[in-house]
DNA sequence: ATGTGTCTGTGCGATAAAGCACACAAGATG
DNA sequence: CATCTTGTGTGCTTTATCGCACAGACACAT
């Protein structure tokens, strides 16, 4: 690939297009480009890691596994993030496995190097820490939304933050994946899906879905879904505000 | 209060004691020692904070608050903690309201010092990420586990984290305030205590909650309990294992 | 075209928890 | 002591979701 269009893909994630020049510059030669697929893991529960990741058209999952199998989704990157914060926050590993949900590419870094970046402070760590603090608003708002809210409303909060990360209206995924993200049966999804296709919000066939109605699934989400992106706004906005 | 014991009061709080005498030496004349009452409300939602906190005695919840007034606890924090991350984070604030549930003392330092000794780096820049990250999977742990496990396993964990952070057995505090606590109705935790309270896990008389069998208690919880000491105890445990 | 695996729809019964209503009891207050 | 407030127990109906079973529908390969 050519150079050129490398660099047009790292500005593509919103976190690293928000340095100022001297501080990418001084980045710009240990990122390294990656293709991820569908499905890939990053790393596993316990795996300590080797890179930071900043996806640029792929969306990562982060996944929990209990002990007897069953998942859910606590926390989501796409373009506005990156996946392998317990490398600066410490902790060289997390609890929870991350999943490439939709294939597309990604920038990375070496932890070493990562490490030794954030330690010069900047713009860079602040970045770093203001983005790891919406990823535990959205977090927290994942607990209480799982905890008070339909199944319903929760499949229209998880479809308009990935719809946020995606290039297209288009996004590729069955019901039983998606189960899988919420914690709840295929069953679950299938009849939320249902009435939201009846009510000409969304259109889905055979692992596409598509989203039509944008305002209307924020009307039927919960108040999570504006949470979360309005403190990733307030958190980020005078970085990226340019960028989206 | 005697200077002699504040000093014994500050080291109650687990993530101060185990800074190094250098590094605690440059904080100690920052540190500002307070009496926390039941019910107190350190910071709202929104709110810019003013102090970052660490309890000795003290216990304080972070709630968060739904629109239509239900609320659920998304972490908590005694002497192993701290209370205030979005000072260091960048944000200012944080979209949870922290409150006292459990009275006692702790330390506090105001925003300004304590940015200026985090941009210092050292072992107190490691300590408060690393906190950081344990409490982000205390908060995933319970996203998981409000959507997978029964309201008693959940109260089981909530009674064990609390123990942990209490000096006695007697925990103040009644059915109803629990519920707010785990996000569910009053009569459920009544009826997940009475069922503890027939095996004789717990014994609680009008608000007052006596742990009788701690181990009984660690098997009626879920994994989750366990899962969030551990990660609490791999992130921190070289620093203050001698003081567990 | 035929089969095969995958994805979605649907119809049960079982269950956990919600919502509501109210009784009762222990302390606190006067 | 009488009353009030607060905390807990219990019963009932309703609801959401689960767990399971299976049928149809589509996509793809051979």
């Amino acid at each position: 690939m050519p150079l050129a269009q490398q660099k047009d893909d790292v500005l593509m994630n919103h976190l690293l297009a928000a340095l100022p020049a001297d501080e990418f510059a001084r980045l710009k030669f240990d990122l390294e480009f990656v293709s991820l697929a569908l499905g890939e893991v990053l790393y596993e529960s316990g795996d300590k890691l080797t890179h930071i990741y900043f996806p640029t058209t792929a969306i990562v999952s982060l996944l929990y596994i209990m002990e007897n199998g069953a998942t859910a989704e606590i926390g989501i990157a796409g373009n506005n993030g990156l996946i392998g914060i317990a490398l600066f926050m410490g902790g060289e590993t997390t609890s929870s496995r991350a999943v490439v949900q939709s294939a597309g590419n990604a920038v990375r870094m070496k932890g070493a190097k990562l490490k030794a970046a954030f330690a010069l402070g900047g713009v860079f760590q602040d970045i770093l820490l203001r983005y790891t603090q919406s990823l535990m608003t959205q977090i927290s708002q994942t607990a209480v939304c799982n905890r008070l809210h339909s199944v319903e409303q929760q499949l229209c909060r998880w479809l308009l933050i990935n719809h946020d990360q995606m290039q297209t209206d288009k996004l590729v995924m069955t019901h039983d994946l998606i189960a899988n993200m919420l914690g709840v049966r295929r069953e679950g999804v299938s009849i939320a899906a249902g009435s939201l296709q009846k009510r000409g919000l969304i259109k889905y066939v055979r692992g596409t879905i598509t989203m039509l109605d944008r305002a209307g699934l924020e009307v039927a989400a919960c108040e999570c879904y504006q949470v979360v992106t309005d403190e990733y706004d307030r958190l980020l906005g005078e970085y990226i505000s340019k960028n989206r």
